[in-house]
This record gives structure tokens, sequence and C-alpha cells, in this order.
DNA sequence: ACGGGTTGTAAAAAACTCGTAAACACAGCC
DNA sequence: GGCTGTGTTTACGAGTTTTTTACAACCCGT
């Protein structure tokens, strides 16, 4: 049933606001627009929505507590909009619990795409798999019972290595900062080893990628660290 | 025993019939094939198969109308192969009972995964879950009366390894964690006592197994735990 | 094209896991 | 007491996994 598929938009800057909303429209999407995270917040409670589209830089409160706000309620997928060269903001975010970035200025096709790509990923629908078991292409993951199947064939995976697909496998799409993966598997006190996580990356694509030197699902992000996708 | 595994083909367009066969037949499956749904219930009372294929848009019976006919009288897996945006019709082959689904086009590898998965769930769920007595090839236990059978002849457990063994008897297949083993057997005060469980495995598999350095019964999982299988 | 930082890979070193043997403890029983 | 059956504890070697180190490959801005 083609449901209306609601998308929050805030930021402070009218055109931006603007120039989002009617890029959405086009593409059949409704859209709410807030201008700072105290009317992003009241809204979210009035609607439900498919997507949240966030600035980081805003008067009253910033994109990031409103991001932390969001996620201690809501899974719901976040985008967040940062200024050209500000590394530093994406990371916190993305440390908060958004799901993808957009770098401004961005163009009307960047825009849908990052948009499609994030519904896509959020689908609970599209993919029939039996509790707790996840695929990927060729790659299948029994949560459960900690198995790791690829063209049918098992794989066999240390307790690390695991541990590392399995954070990136819950959330494919979602882009991990090297430091939220590290704390999650290897604990806080190694969240600045960042060397851990190029070795495990490599090991585990060893294993899944059919050319680990082309991967096709564990992706790196240069300069903030690493995602999953089909 | 490797017996002949029958995979039942069904699409009206012939390269992909063939594709399928063809990769099929390179992991050792037999496959006979039908190019509509009246073929395909035909071929179906002819022989036992232990997967069906079947392409959704098709002249004649299509393979919605066909899932259901065959699911009325059979259990077998059903994967079905749909085109790519037909959102509506992955939804109602599910509905009428298809176990899977494949978007066309697919890789070969993804075609070997789903194959795989399908037979292993399937196997997985007629597995016996009976309190009564089990049997894992040579082995067969008895769980009212406590007593296990090895090639006819009786084996003295004592009550520790019997529970260790009940445990994992109980569901073949399932890993078990040694912490989960430690509580049910030892208790939960006991549940880091990891050098218990080493000792006690090496008991049983001096049992059980022909030879005990070359288990095939009692399995590790390492880093994990252990399980049985037959 | 150069230099500085980041990312990927290989390999050595350190730490840990698993299986096994053997010793010990402790009861019940003759 | 000595014997037997069971559970607990310790120790060690082989093998695996994790950590550490080093360096090559790559990207990016000047």
């Amino acid at each position: 049933m083609p449901q209306e598929k609601y998308i929050l938009v805030v930021d402070d800057e009218p055109n931006i606001r603007e120039f989002v909303k009617h890029t959405l429209e086009k593409h059949a999407f409704k859209v709410k627009l807030a201008t700072n995270g105290w009317e992003a917040l009241a809204e979210f409670e009035q609607t439900t929505f498919v997507l949240v589209i966030l600035d980081i830089m805003m008067p009253q409160m910033n994109g990031l507590e409103a991001c932390r706000r969001i996620r201690q309620t809501s899974i719901v997928p976040i985008i967040v909009l940062t200024a050209l060269g500000e590394e530093a903001d994406k990371i916190a975010a993305l440390n908060q619990g958004a799901d993808d970035y957009l770098t401004k200025p961005f163009a009307v096709g960047e825009l849908v795409a990052r948009v499609q790509a994030v519904l896509r990923r959020a689908s609970w629908a599209d993919t029939p798999r039996s509790v707790g078991t996840q695929r990927f292409g060729n790659i299948e993951i029994d949560f459960e019972q900690r198995q790791v199947w690829r063209d049918g064939e098992r794989i066999k995976f240390t307790p690390t290595e695991f541990g590392l697909l399995q954070e990136l496998a819950l959330h494919p799409g979602k882009i991990f900062t090297h430091e939220t993966l590290l704390r999650r598997v290897w604990g806080t006190e190694h969240s600045r080893d960042a060397e851990y996580l190029r070795v495990y990356i490599g090991r585990l694509r060893r294993k899944i990628e059919v050319d680990s030197s082309k991967p096709l699902h564990i992706l790196t992000e240069p300069g903030i660290g690493y995602y999953l996708v089909k």
C-alpha cells in the first residue's frame, strides 16, 4: 500500500529547507519542516516519520543534541547535514547514532540517492529472513548461532572477527566510526587503537569478499570508519 | 549416504533454466526442468524433490498458482524467482507458502547461497526434539532411563557426564556456549570454571567417539563452545 | 611532483585456548 | 583401614588467536 511517507527536515537556513522540501516532494514524499532542535523534537512527537534530515549547525538546540535525543526514543534513520570540512561534526553525529551524512553544498541527485539508500536499508519488509539472520547477497549471517555462510558454505570466524562483523551487520549501510567499532568490539580502553581495526577489517574482507582488494560488502569511509552493504 | 537430491526448476525462459540447471549440477544436485506450471505439477508427481525453484511470471499456469497447488500436497521448500521491482509478486508468493525468493538477475553465488540456506533450514526443522530417546549414528540415548548404548553395548556414565551429554543432545546441531553448559550442568556459581568443561568433554569423547582425537559427534566451536551432531 | 597523513597487508611476538594426563579429595562401602 | 567411583584441581604442550610492529600503497592538498 502506498502509504504516506513523512520526512522531517530540520535546518535554520530557509533556502536549504525549501530546496530539500521541494526535491523530496517531487519524489512523492511528504515533508514537515523545523528550524531548530526544539521544533524538531516537537514535530517528532506529532507525526511518524520514515526519515529525519538534520542540519548540525543550528541556533537554539544544535543538531548533535537533537540527534542524541531522537535516538533515545527511536530508531528512525537520520541523515545529518554538515558544512564542508567539518569532519569533527560528522564523526560526532555518527557517534550519536546518525546513519549517514551529506556535505553541503549537495546536488539534487545526491540528496535523492542518499535518502533512497537509507530507506532501502531500513526497509524491514523486503528481506524474508528467519529470526536472527541477515543476508548480504551471497553472505548469510546467523546471529544466534554465530555462523556465517558464503555461497552456502560455512566460513569460520574467531570471536573477535565475528564480533566486528556483527556490529557492522546489525545496521547495514550505517556508517560506523573507528571509535564506535573499537569501543563496541574491544572495549572503551582500546577506542584509540585504530590499528586493530585495520588488521581485522582486512581479515573479514579476506573471508567474505570475492576479491578482498575490491570489497563489495565491507566498505571504507575514508577518515571516518567502515560500513557494510548488500 | 550421498543420496541423489533432485531439484525441480520451473521457468519459461530457456537461458535462465539452463543457467540454474548448470549451476546446481556443479553443486552435486540432480535437476529436472519444466517450462510452465502444468509441466511442473506433472514432474512433481513423478519424482521426489528436495527443493522447487519456480519462476513467478510464466504463460499457461503462473508460478503463484503452481506454488499454491504444490503446497496443497507437500511441504517441499520453494524458492520463487521474481523480476526486479515486482514487490507484490514476492509478497504474494511468500503468502502462498514460498520459503524464499530471488530477484532476477541474480549471481551464481546468490543462487547457491539461497538454495543451501533453504535446505539447511528444512533439515533443521525436521530434527525430532523428542524427549524419549535420541539416536546419533551408532549412539543411542535414552533420556528416561538415563542410559546410553553404543553399537548395542551399554556404556555407563556418571551423573555429571550424563547431564552434560543430555544438554548437548536435546538440541542436536545447536551450538552451546561454555557458559551456558557450565550454568546448566554445574550451576550458575561455576559458570566461569571452563576447565570442568574441558575435562568432561574429554571424558565424553573417550566413551562415545571411535577416535577421541578426531571426534565425529561432540564437536568444538573454537572460542565459543560445543555442539553435538549425528 | 612532494610530503604528511591514512589505509591495507604481512609477519613476528605475546597471550590465550583446548585437549589431555595425572594428582588430589572425598565420599560410601567392604 | 583400604578400595572404588566420582568430582575437582593443576600443569603442560600444541595449536590458534590477538596484539604489536613495520612498511608499502594510496589519497589529498599545496
